[in-house]
RNA sequence: GGGAGCAUAGCUCAACGGUUAGAGCAGGGGACUCAUAAUCCCUUGGUUGGGGGUUCGAAUCCCUCUGCUCCCA
């Protein structure tokens, strides 16, 4: 039996189309799920659509249509974009179906038996022009009055049903001061433990006013709100609470990939909820930051907002691995992020000149000088050749120690160093003036092929970034990755007598404008 | 108002309290032709935000000032 590895993404909202924001959590989660796929680990990776709510209500009646045809439209959108930048995900969960219901009601009866959910009253700041309560701090901002109308906000209170968070709280507190690696990034993880320690309030799970959702099972007069219908989809995605619960016993616990505004509810809410169930906390959850763009905040009336259109652009002209790789590298996983021009050129240039160029003249010289076959490295190495092989050899446990760690970042630009470094060795050794000397046949061999297995192994180490583009260079290598393993194909050198493939550019430039 | 953090080269960032503070990009100079007008080498550039302290030794620890950011209310 293989190893089990979970990954989840949070699930959107589908009530516009995916932008910059969701493509990148999607894509490193990607990322993750393809390197551990490549260990040879039984990989289930989970995104999806959180279609309940009142803005899916608001939006379909903007558009004059209903919040189901809404989601269906738009979830579409969703899936259709992550073909096309190259996700792998193995199943694509909307809390509209049937499944994420039913499972949904089954986790609610539970805490209700538990004695972990209660009748009580939800009192608010109310936009009546909008139908909405508001938080305490979106009415100071706004001085009490609503952001739309301009009306005053009024004082409003409903029956609510809530989960008793309180309860979890010092528990949870306790798992996360205990399990440093438990919420990440480190900062991250200070900001919910030091709000934990300042108490928490139960929490108001349900609706009386909202029709569009899951009805409680309890009382089919509420619709479940918001997060416990939310996160209850990382579960419910594997049958948690079904009949047939195998996939829940098989993957879960998992990792969960989100964005740093949602860190609360996935720190401290959901672990609460799955204490409540008696179930087994996720085993990691890391918050990534915010992309801006230009320097600035994105937006659409400053012309500076990445949307599906942009990235549908991007991929289309450069290749939907460069654009993963762009976003990748843009930062360090966890920090904040801005897209320019000038860094995803920087980026392409990297692919193209170090990346893909190392490649091109490594296979175009042992196709001229070696008929296309990798020499034998023959005779004592010399010390730059040796420095060549030393890093060769290290990039196998440097990436893996970077995936680990979730340093995306660094983990996407190590093989590049490997290239740059090869690219320096190429010129240093300059093969093509060994060729002219038949006395140097014997060092034009070991040149050529330690240039040849570096490119080969950095090729590999960015096959979870790069999945079309490094199987293609790998292809030019004459090598397949069908049924290998990380380990196993960062351990194999290219045997001598290797026929190798056609050589192209594997990043072409573009003409300029 | 409460809490946390950051400040290092023009830009983005590195540097368990321990040699001369390092990379990439940008800038300047040069080399080369296998390769995608690609590549490589050399090089300019820093009082590590200011001030004080601890220490044999501080970018790193402490205090303080300034500026910025984030979380919460």
């Amino acid at each position: 039996m293989n190893k089990t590895y979970y990954i989840t993404t949070p699930i959107y909202y589908p009530n516009g189309e995916p932008h910059l924001g969701h493509a990148y959590c999607t894509v490193c989660t990607d990322v993750l799920a393809r390197f551990h796929k490549l260990c040879g680990e039984d990989v289930h990776f989970l995104t999806g659509t959180d279609e309940h709510g009142i803005k899916m209500v608001k939006t379909a009646a903007q558009l004059g249509t209903e919040p189901r045809a809404l989601a269906d439209k738009n979830a579409q959108v969703f899936r259709e974009l992550w073909q096309e930048i190259g996700i792998c995900n193995t199943d694509f969960i909307r809390t509209t179906e049937q499944r994420h219901r039913e499972s949904v009601q089954e986790i609610i009866r539970r805490m209700v038996a538990r004695d972990d959910i209660y009748l009580g009253s939800y009192e608010g700041w109310y936009d009546e022009g909008q139908e909405e309560f508001v938080t305490e701090t979106e009415a100071k901002n706004n001085d009490y009055r609503s952001p739309i109308s301009g009306r005053p906000l009024v004082r409003y209170k409903e029956n609510s049903y809530f989960f008793r968070l309180g309860k979890y709280v010092p528990q949870v507190l306790k798992y996360i001061e205990e399990h440093p690696d438990f919420v990440q990034p480190e900062s991250r993880r200070n900001e919910v433990i030091s709000k934990l320690r300042a108490g928490v309030d139960d929490l108001s799970i349900s609706r009386a006013t909202l029709k569009w959702g899951i009805p409680l099972p309890n009382d089919p007069e509420h619709v479940v709100y918001v997060w416990m219908d939310a996160l209850s989809n990382y579960i419910t995605a594997l049958g948690y609470g079904s009949g047939d619960d195998s996939l829940y016993r098989k993957y879960w616990p998992g990792v969960h990939i989100i964005g740093k505004e949602i860190l609360w509810f996935h720190a401290v809410y959901w672990p609460a909820m799955l204490m409540s169930l008696g179930e087994p906390l996720p085993k990691q959850i890391f918050a990534h930051g915010w992309w801006t763009s230009e320097g600035k905040k994105m937006s659409k009336s400053m012309g500076n907002f990445i949307d599906m259109q942009k990235l549908r652009d991007v991929a289309g002209t450069y290749g939907q691995d460069a654009l993963r790789y762009y976003m990748v590298r843009a930062a360090s996983f966890g920090s904040d992020l801005d897209w320019t021009e000038a860094d995803f050129n920087k980026s392409f240039n990297e692919l193209a000149n170090v990346l893909g160029n190392c490649l091109n003249r490594t296979i175009k010289m042992i196709g001229k000088y070696r008929e296309g076959k990798v020499p034998d490295s023959q005779g004592a190495l010399e010390a730059i050749d040796q420095a060549l092989v030393e890093k060769t050899n290290k990039l196998a446990d440097e990436v893996r120690k970077a995936y680990l760690e979730y340093d995306l970042q660094a983990a996407a630009m190590l093989p590049i160093e490997l290239a740059r470094q090869t690219n320096g060795y190429i010129d240093a050794t300059e093969p093509f003036k060994l060729a002219k000397d038949p006395e140097k046949a014997q060092r034009l061999s070991t040149v050529l092929n330690l240039s040849a297995q570096a490119i080969m192994k950095a090729l590999v180490s960015l096959i979870p970034v790069l999945p079309s583009k490094a199987v293609e260079g790998l292809a030019q290598l004459n090598v397949s990755i069908e049924g290998k393993t990380f380990d196993e194909l960062m351990g194999a050198t290219l045997p001598a007598g290797h026929q190798l493939g056609e050589g192209k550019p594997l990043f072409p430039k573009l003409e300029r404008k």
